[in-house]
DNA sequence: ACATTAAATTCGA
DNA sequence: TCGAATTTAATGT
């Protein structure tokens, strides 16, 4: 079982919860190291725990029966999975794979149910983690029409440096190109020749295994119409940024 | 798809 | 334990 301030320092969200509560979790809390290339939940089985990312990365992917990987989130420190398949009793509808030597912290499925039931501070928390995540697949969904590789890419990574599902984001990003790639749905030659016209611009520096974001903003606005948008189509910069400013890198 | 380069691993002293 | 040789991973085009 892990010690109480262990428990704070690594999970960022425990001092939001009463004193009842923490106590109420930590027996049923511990944390796991997942070498690379390890599934934490393959496809079709039930979460036993609600998944927390101390460092590393994690996809959570599915294989089309063509063969071919998509991959719908990347998970790196501060991000949580796992949720829809414990509230639901569902199976798992994707891969839960780690990209990287990657350190987990696990809450029980039955914790996490017993906080869901009696905690209004977990209840936000998971609110707010929902709210996020939702308007980031609605911008994917729009913006898969209206924005070129480079730009899928950058925001891709943007999405990464989301204050409120990765509140201590690293800059440095353990993850190849190809990744890049599949987090964008992009091919890898194109999340190639992106990353250096990122790096060109000044966004980000591409080293080998790894990227190092330098400019989150620039990420975000990349590929954003500076002038007025043709009739009759959506200007793509009307999309606002509705992170808290205080919050803003 | 193929060629090149970086890193990780193996192996012999 | 050192480093050369080999294999594997990642990148560039």
């Amino acid at each position: 079982m892990l010690s109480a301030p262990r428990l704070l320092s690594m999970v960022p969200w425990a001092h939001l919860l009463t004193p009842a509560d923490l106590e109420l979790i930590r027996p049923g809390t511990s944390e796991r190291f997942y070498p690379q290339g390890a599934t934490v939940c393959p496809e079709g089985q039930l979460f036993d725990a609600w998944f927390g990312v101390i460092s590393g990365m994690v996809k959570l992917r599915t294989v089309s029966p063509e063969g071919k990987e998509v991959v719908v989130a990347g998970m790196h420190a501060g991000g949580w999975f796992g949720e829809r398949s414990i509230i639901r009793n569902k199976a798992s509808s994707y891969d839960a794979v780690v990209t990287r030597d990657s350190v987990l912290v696990l809450i029980d499925r039955s914790t996490f149910m017993a906080l869901f039931e009696s905690s209004g501070a977990f209840n936000r928390l998971l609110v707010h983690h929902l709210n996020e995540r939702l308007f980031h697949f609605a911008q994917v969904l729009e913006q898969g029409r209206n924005l070129d590789g480079t730009a899928r890419v950058a925001r891709g990574l943007a999405a990464l440096f989301n204050p409120v599902l990765y509140p201590h984001a690293n800059r440095q990003l353990d993850i190849t190109q190809e990744e890049a790639g599949l987090l964008a749905g992009v091919s890898r030659p194109v999340a190639n020749q992106a990353l250096k016209a990122l790096q060109r611009v000044g966004c980000l520096r591409v080293e080998y295994g790894r990227i190092t974001v330098t400019d989150v903003q620039g990420l975000k606005r990349y590929g954003m119409a500076v002038t007025a948008p043709e009739p009759g189509r959506v200007a793509v910069c009307q999309v606002r940024c509705t992170w808290p400013r205080e919050h803003q890198p």
